[in-house]
Formats: C-alpha cells, structure tokens, sequence
DNA sequence: TTAACGTCTGTTGCATGCAAGATGTCGTGA
DNA sequence: TCACGACATCTTGCATGCAACAGACGTTAA
C-alpha cells in the first residue's frame, strides 16, 4: 500500500524498531502471514525484511516452522562487548590521528552538556548523550567499513536499554562522564594509542556495569 | 530443480565465489532473469541471494536499473586492512588468554609446514598455509561474534587473491614467516597484549605488501 | 545536422498461488 | 490411563505473473 522508500526498507526498520523496543518479547514467533498483514503489504517484502535481520542475529528462521526473535545469551553479550572494545577503540584511535575535526567539537561540546546533565542527576537525558558521544567517536573515525561494522553490531542488542539500566546504578554517571573526559582528553591531544585504550577501558567499565544486572524486568 | 540445503544457499556460496573468483567482473551486470536461468531456478532464489551479498557489499542493487558487481575502492581496502588487523588483534589476544588449546597445536603444525613450504619456494603451498593460519586464530579465540564479523570482512575483498599476489614479492614469504613465528610465540607464551600487538603489526605489514602492486591485472 | 520526442525493451519491486514439511491435536486401541 | 497414529493446520520455500520505472534507440521535425 503506503510505500515511501520501498516497502522492504519501511518493513525492515519498523520491525527492527520494534524488536530492539521489546515489543516483540523474545522467542516470540513472527509469522510472515500475520506480519504482511500488520504492515499492510505481501509477503515479499516481509520475508525480505526478516533475512536481513536474520543476518543481523536478531531473529532466527527454522525452516518450515516458523522465525523467532532471538535473546542474546550472556556469552554472546560478552563477546559482543569485546567486539564493541577493539572497535571503538579503533574509532578512539583514528579519530586521534586525524587532529581537531567537526566531531572533536561536537564532543566537547556534547561533554559539557553531558556535565550539566549529570549535575541534575538526568539519567534519561544523560543516557541520550552518551548515546550521541559513542556514535561521534565512529562517526570522527571516518571510516564507512568500521561505521557499518559498529551499526550493525549495535543492531544485535537493545543497546540504549542496557546503558539506560546501567545508568541507574549510583555514582555510575559520575564515573562514566570522567571517562569520557578522559577519551577526549587523548583524542584532543593526539594521544592515539592512549586514546584507544582508553575507550577500550571505558567499554570495559561499562560492560561490567551492564552484566552485573543481568537479572533484569525483561530477561 | 536440484535443492541440496535450499536453493538460495546453494545461488548465495555459488554466485558468491564467481564473484570473488573474478568469473563475474566488477561493473558487470547482474540480471536476476539470467542468472534464474543460469542456476535453474526462479528468480526468487537469487533475488534472495543478491540482496544478501548487497549486505555483503559485493554488489550493488540500482532500483529498476539492475545489480552490479562492485570494485572496492583503494580507501575501502585501506579501511578493511584496518578493521582486520583490530579484529585479528583481538583474535591474537583472546587466544593468548585461553593458553594450550587444540587450535595452537595445529598453528604450531602449521609452522613447520610453512617452513617447508618457504625452504621450497612453493608460494601457493604457503598462500594456503597462511589463510589457515589467520583463521586458526580466529578460531581459537572462541568468539562466535568476532568469527561471524572477521568472515563478513573477508567476504568483502578477494582475500586470497591478493595474498598469492602479495608473497610473489621477493623475499616477501620469509618475512611474513617470521611475523607469524612471532605472533605464535606469544600466543603460547601467553602474553595477549604481545600477541594482539604483534598480530596487528603482521597485518600492516601485509597491508603495505597488497596495496603497493595495486596496479595488477584484474584491476 | 541536430535536438526533441515517443516507443520499446529490459530491469527490479511486489503480489499471489502452490508445494513440502513440521507440529499439535484428536481419536483409537490396548 | 497411556501410547500411538492419522489428520488438520500452520509454517516457510519457491515459482510465476503483473506493474512501475529507467534507459536506449529510432523517428520526426526544425
């Protein structure tokens, strides 16, 4: 009906959306018959929508009995978190290397209301930058291979859910802002390789943040 | 017609390694038709496939134009490079961590064969020798993720074509048997960060090698 | 000669129908 | 009560047909 830009791109990133949200719980089954029925289309276009995220790891066809959204196990949650360390530490390195460019601005810039942020104790608003901050890093990289590379290991977990959690923990603001200063610290400095690591040490602190309540509402 | 494990697996391995066998050059056209005919089956098989090697990056898909066969750019082998050698770090260090398991048995094994291989001057031997090694050592690292991510990277370049070019330089097979005698030794001597380092290292090394002969004859 | 226009072919996007297989259910027998 | 088997139903896999659009090519008019 409605397309847009084509109505497997419409499929695929309100489904993704949805399934990232927890509107689809895990291990629900996803029938490509009642989907093409909610979004209004054939099949076609579902069933494509769901091999792309199949390969993304975030649902799972069985042949002939049905596709299910996948919940990541707490292995997969830490392999996951290596995978995000050494990228983001690439990100932190590159970044170093290319000097003072848009993104360091818009870092700093994004440091001090992150400060203003945390002053008022605003985890929700917090959590959006850190967001922002994390994405600036790849993005300053300028790199399209590690950016898609990032996307799309940042599409296989509810990853804003989990630093919303994390971020509840007392003092957890305060030590995750004085690790961003220290990230940039380096970058500005040109410190690439301390910039690296230290972006490595900051995922590091957040995935143990992160796994430490693991028993949370939606697991 | 005949199945095997499905009809689009069978288009997606098939029409994958024509491409990265240069059976299908870059900027070729894809006709979905064509190549229904080609492999015997309708074009819903390989309208499958070929979206799934546009997430792979090795074709283009022009809405209603056609599908073409992509030629990665020197920036993107120089990004690749770059994600290789974080990603093959990380593989180094997490398999430095693990200490004595199967997998560094048979790098060990693979060594000496290598050394053979060298003593004899046979680079192809070697070629197939070094792609086991790097994937020994993904392998070994036991990161389910970081093994999924490294094969979506190597699908991207003709990988293996590139390293037979590459040891074709003179006095090229002993340095990168030395490098990978070092990167083993601290695999074993269990020293991650040495390990990672040195695994880094290797890949720039090889980087330099592969982008310095650019000017080859498929390109 | 050249530029503009209409047509015609080739391409992908999507809808739909059918086939093959897996799973749950209900009935039947012991 | 329990085990077992046939069947009904639901699922995905694949084939096919139609529509929409881009681009090439020939035609026509200036």
């Amino acid at each position: 009906m409605q397309a847009g830009r084509g109505a497997k791109a419409r499929v695929l990133d309100q489904l993704r959306d949805a399934i990232i949200r927890g509107e689809h719980r895990p291990g629900t089954s996803l029938s490509e018959g009642a989907l093409a029925e909610a979004y209004g289309t054939s099949r076609t276009p579902i069933r494509e929508a769901i091999q792309q995220l199949q390969s993304e790891g975030l649902v799972e066809v069985v042949p002939r009995v049905g596709t299910f959204v996948r919940q990541p196990s707490r292995r997969e949650l830490t392999e996951l978190f290596q995978l995000k360390a050494v990228l983001e530490g690439l990100g932190a390195q590159l970044l170093a290397q290319r000097g003072l460019v848009a993104e360091t601005e818009l870092l700093q810039a994004n440091l001090a209301d992150s400060e203003r942020a945390v002053a008022a104790g605003d985890a929700e608003r917090y959590a959006q930058l850190v967001h922002d901050f994390h994405g600036l890093i790849i993005q300053g990289a300028d790199n399209h291979m590690l950016a898609a590379q990032y996307d799309n290991l940042m599409h296989k977990l509810a990853y804003h859910r989990i630093v919303v959690n994390t971020l509840r923990h007392p003092g957890r603001l305060e030590v995750s802002l004085a690790e961003h200063r220290n990230v940039l610290d380096r970058i500005v400095g040109k410190d690439a390789f301390g910039a690296e690591f230290a972006m490595r040490d900051h995922v590091q602190s957040s995935q143990r943040e992160a796994m430490s309540n693991r028993s949370d509402a939606e697991n």
